[in-house]
RNA sequence: GGGCGGUUAGCUCAGUUGGUUAGAGCGCCACGUUGACAUCGUGGAGGUCACAAGUUCGAGUCUUGUACCGCCCA
């Protein structure tokens, strides 16, 4: 290239974006650079000038691949994070990965049921060794994953639940929760998957609606067989630990029968009748069995009447007695049954022995294993428990007084429902991958929990002979989330204090019991302050019949497939753009082409627009706008950086404040901005419909004369377009970062990526308004060739009345001609059949076509028109005719109407001497 | 059974404290390859804002009821 004017040769300039080498390099440029690495020192809570923002991922599932799921869930992290870091925050994405006890142990058990054994056959040690070792080889690949889809997290602080610092932050959590006494150990009903072989919390029992069936069973009265009690009960198999039947105390019908014994069916020993006001006199037959050990209402009504709770089923889910003195409580033909079969079995011989009275359909709720789906068996047993209520009601103050809000809003009230009426939580598993209770006991039987392995009982010095076996539910650790991720229980570390509290969490509802108010309530029973300030509940991916995509349903869509075929930045604008408030995201499964194709569409044409403007702009240095004097700048100019102004001022809006300017949130603001299709349309708008459709067709001719001009022209184009690749940027980091790179002048080092945030011009500057004169006339224009089919290529003229405005049209009717293929001139227009416009702003337009127009067709249509407009005109001048109206309408909206009625009544006017002109 | 939310264009959704002729994307129809872009351009059609009543000068927006759909909890 001899000539540096010259243009660059389109040959560098692919015509498509290669998405493919484009994405690997620019990741590894941005990860050289360091620039998604946090710097706690320039923080302000540390001494710097910056604000931090800290996001923190909700950890996956170590074993987990990416799905669209976790590519919404971290794209909108994502966006979140560019942008600030972009607005000059020390931003940081903290990611990380959750051990994930029952899932991992479930998946490594598989592994293992492949070489025919069970962890049992490797022993407790060796298994966990073993899963240690699969997480080494396979963990964390979700984490490489999420490089490809453009997360800009800082991986040099990934961390991880089973990590020797996080877990140190477990076990101190514990000893104390322990040492405040909101831990203890409970003896009591608790959900037990049979297949997993564990306890499960509230939260991880998950009702689903059952098709059932309600057994009426007849208990005879001990010595009276014609007398009896008929119970109902959709669980017959569980009759074997019946130890009674209540009545409601007020309930005549069986008042006498209180106090006297029953015979228990299929086992034939007495239970007695009781009465309590738990039962429901109107549901079945208004007697209950109760079930002490296999029921947690019946435990309740147990305790209250001092009953005995025999269990007799076993953890595998058998029928079978636990204890030696409950094995008569055991017949035969049912010891070692299956619960299921057992129960089509204990129906058998309830029908045999006459007991049973009838069977009714019934729709019922049943708890199923949140990770397996096995239906759950309430089981009497031991478990670790923390108290909920002392921890809930910091958590439930900081939702109400806007110290933390959720948004969509309606997540708050959910939020507060479930607090108000929470329940003690299991935090023990009977599991093998996990935390281990750091309870040991010594010979005594001192059971106590200790920070440090003991070697000697801390209380009488007696030796240690166990551990607690179970470990800790995973969610107690990833409670612990937004502090042991950054060195807690050290609190003078450096990360705790720049970044701790975090800002914005971004996490599905389904978890917000699980995981968002368990980290709100540790951090404040360990920190005493809020996590975070704001928690964005998105939506979920979706098929096109509204079903969450699965791999049962095989209905999902893999984010690699579509960045390998469209590129990150299309699969990422597509799940934006569609990402209302806590909105679904539909997408087809079968057909990525069309699902993408918002995403694939909007990539090539920003693609495009950069590649025309930057090889009409050439290499040369360009004058920094700031140094072209205003009067320079044509009206495009002005219009189109007044455009930059809104688009700015609308994405900003749109994403909203970063943080509460002083700790809680204003009631105005608690449901505002993270809008991200808001600010995704707005930022499109100007780009596409604003910079590519108008600007960039108003200054085509400018570009081609060398001259001042060419040099203003040169100057406005680079900047409003390098303005407009910052705005997208946290969407489409990879296009925009390709073409930024591209701009004249830019110097290897500097990303966009670590560009400013585009900032308004001050306030006053000149917009531009008189352009959208042009863009009236050229609409208005294109508007009529369309109507009468004036063949696109052929050229028209429009003669343009006097009046505001059209000095400026003439003056662009350089751009008229190019746009519309149409001759603007001043004046009146020749005799003859013409189509005609007003515009918005009142100017005239009249288009000699002859040979094309249809002079009765042109009457009708701007009759038309006029009628329209007459119509509103009519129901205008009504309401302000309307005395209520005037008197208590605020002055600004009458005003408004009058305005209003002004203009329009002008229109009127010039509608209706066109009709006029062209005869009755 | 308790709590919460939704119903606006063919589809997915916006619509800020009640105040222009209710918007966007996709889809649809017509035309187009004019020297950036057919993964594109230009023009267009399409809505009794679920239904009913009420408050108000004025209701997609507020209130009540009805119907349907969904979410959370038991």
């Amino acid at each position: 290239m001899s000539d540096t004017t010259e243009n660059k040769p389109a040959t560098d300039f692919p015509t498509h974006f290669d998405f493919s080498a484009a994405e690997p390099a620019l990741g590894k440029a941005w990860q050289e650079a360091g620039i998604f690495t946090a710097d706690p020192k320039r923080t302000k809570r540390l001494g710097g000038d910056r604000d931090p923002f800290t996001v923190l991922i909700p950890p996956p599932n170590v074993t987990a691949v990416l799905h669209v799921g976790h590519g919404l869930n971290n794209t909108v992290q994502d966006v979140l994070v560019r942008w600030r870091r972009m607005a000059g925050d020390e931003a940081l994405w903290l990611p990380g990965t959750d051990h994930a006890g029952i899932a991992t142990q479930n998946v490594v058990e598989k592994l293992i049921a492949k070489e025919g054994r069970t962890r049992f056959d490797l022993g407790r040690e060796a298994f966990v060794k073993r899963t240690e070792e699969f997480v080494a080889e396979t963990g964390g690949q979700i984490l490489h994953q999420l490089r490809a889809i453009g997360a800009s997290a800082d991986w040099s602080r990934t961390a991880y639940t089973f990590s020797p610092e996080l877990s140190r932050a477990v076990r101190e959590a514990f000893v104390r929760l322990y040492e405040k006494d909101l831990v203890y150990r409970g003896h009591r009903v608790i959900h037990w998957c049979v297949r997993c072989l564990t306890s499960l919390s509230d939260e991880e029992a998950e009702f689903h609606d059952s098709e059932s069936k309600l057994y009426h069973v007849r208990y005879a009265l001990a010595g009276d067989p014609s007398q009896g009690i008929t119970i109902a009960t959709s669980r017959p198999e569980t009759i074997l630990a019946d130890v009674a039947v209540a009545v409601h105390p007020d309930d005549e019908r069986y008042a006498a029968l209180v106090g006297k014994a029953l015979v228990l069916p299929l086992v034939g020993i007495e239970i007695p009748v009781i009465a309590d006001a738990y039962v429901e006199k109107d549901f079945g037959t208004g007697a209950l069995k109760i079930t002490p050990a296999h029921d947690p209402n019946d435990f309740e009504v147990g305790k209250r009447h001092g009953l005995e709770m025999p269990v007799v089923i076993t953890p595998t889910g058998m029928v079978g007695a636990i204890r030696e003195n409950d094995k008569h409580r055991i017949p035969e033909e049912l010891d070692g049954l299956e619960r299921f079969a057992a129960r089509r079995q204990s129906v058998a011989m309830l029908e045999a022995s006459g007991a049973l009275v009838k069977v009714e359909s019934y729709s019922n709720s049943v708890r199923r294993c949140y990770r397996c789906d096995t239906v759950v068996e309430p089981r009497l047993s031991d478990q670790w428990f923390v108290k909920m209520a002392p921890l809930a009601a910091p958590a439930l103050a900081a939702v109400k007084d806007g110290t933390i809000r959720l948004l969509p809003e309606k997540w708050e009230k959910v939020y507060i429902n479930w607090l108000d009426g929470i329940r003690d939580w299991n935090i023990s598993r009977q599991l093998w991958w996990g935390h281990r209770i750091p309870v040991f006991t010594c010979e005594k039987g001192h059971a106590l929990a200790y920070r440090i392995d003991p070697t000697a009982c801390s209380d009488c010095g007696a030796r240690i002979i166990s551990q607690d076996p179970d470990v800790f539910d995973t969610w107690f650790s990833s409670g612990l989330w937004p502090f042991s991720t950054m060195g807690w229980p050290d609190e003078e570390s450096d990360d705790l204090k720049a970044f701790f509290p975090s800002d914005v969490l971004v996490t599905a509802p389904e978890i917000l019991f699980f995981w968002v108010a368990r980290m709100i309530m540790t951090s404040y029973a360990f920190l005493g302050q809020a996590p975070f300030h704001s928690v964005y509940l998105h939506g979920t991916v979706r098929d096109m019949q509204h079903r969450k995509m699965s791999k049962s349903l095989g209905n999902g869509i893999d984010p690699l497939d579509v960045v390998n075929r469209f590129g990150a930045d299309a699969l990422r604008w597509t799940l934006i753009q569609g990402m209302g408030l806590g909105v679904d995201v539909m997408l087809d499964p079968n057909d990525l082409d069309k699902s993408f194709a918002p995403g694939r569409n909007f990539a090539t044409k920003l693609w495009n627009i950069g590649r025309f403007i930057l090889l009409q702009v050439g290499d040369d240095s360009v004058t920094p706008l700031d140094q072209v004097a205003p009067a320079q700048l044509t009206l495009a100019d002005q219009w189109i950086l007044g455009r930059l102004d809104a688009a700015v001022a609308e994405c900003d809006a749109a994403l909203g404040p970063a943080r509460p300017r002083a700790g809680t949130w204003p009631v105005a603001e608690r449901q505002m901005g993270l809008r991200l299709d808001a600010y995704a349309e707005a930022a499109r708008r100007f780009v596409w419909n604003e910079l590519a459709d108008w600007y960039v067709e108003a200054v085509k001719t400018r570009l081609l004369q060398p001259g001042a001009d060419r040099e203003v022209a040169r100057a406005v184009l680079v900047h409003v377009f390098d303005r407009g690749l910052r705005l997208l940027h946290p969407i489409m980091p990879f296009v925009t970062e390709s073409l930024w790179q591209r701009l004249p002048g830019a110097q290897a080092g500097h990303f966009v990526a670590t560009a400013a945030w585009p900032a308004a011009r001050v306030a006053g500057a000149e917009t531009g308004a008189a352009f959208e004169v042009v863009r009236e006339a050229i609409d208005a224009i294109r508007g009529l060739r369309s109507e009468y089919a004036v063949q696109p290529g052929a050229p028209i003229r429009a003669f343009v009345a006097a009046g505001a405005g059209r000095e400026t049209l003439v003056a662009n009717g350089a751009l008229v001609q190019r746009l519309a293929r149409c001759e603007i001139i001043a004046g009146a227009p020749p005799e003859g059949a013409a189509a005609h416009a007003v515009l918005p702003s009142g100017l005239e337009l009249s288009l000699p076509l002859a040979g094309m127009v249809d002079v009765t067709k042109e009457r009708a249509r701007l009759q038309g028109e006029l009628d329209g407009l007459t119509k509103q005109l009519d129901a205008l001048r009504g309401r302000l005719a309307n005395e209520k109206f005037t008197a208590k309408a605020p002055p600004a909206v009458i005003d408004g109407e009058r305005a209003k009625e002004r203009e329009w009544a002008a229109r009127a006017d010039q509608l209706r001497a066109k009709v006029a002109e062209l005869g009755a």
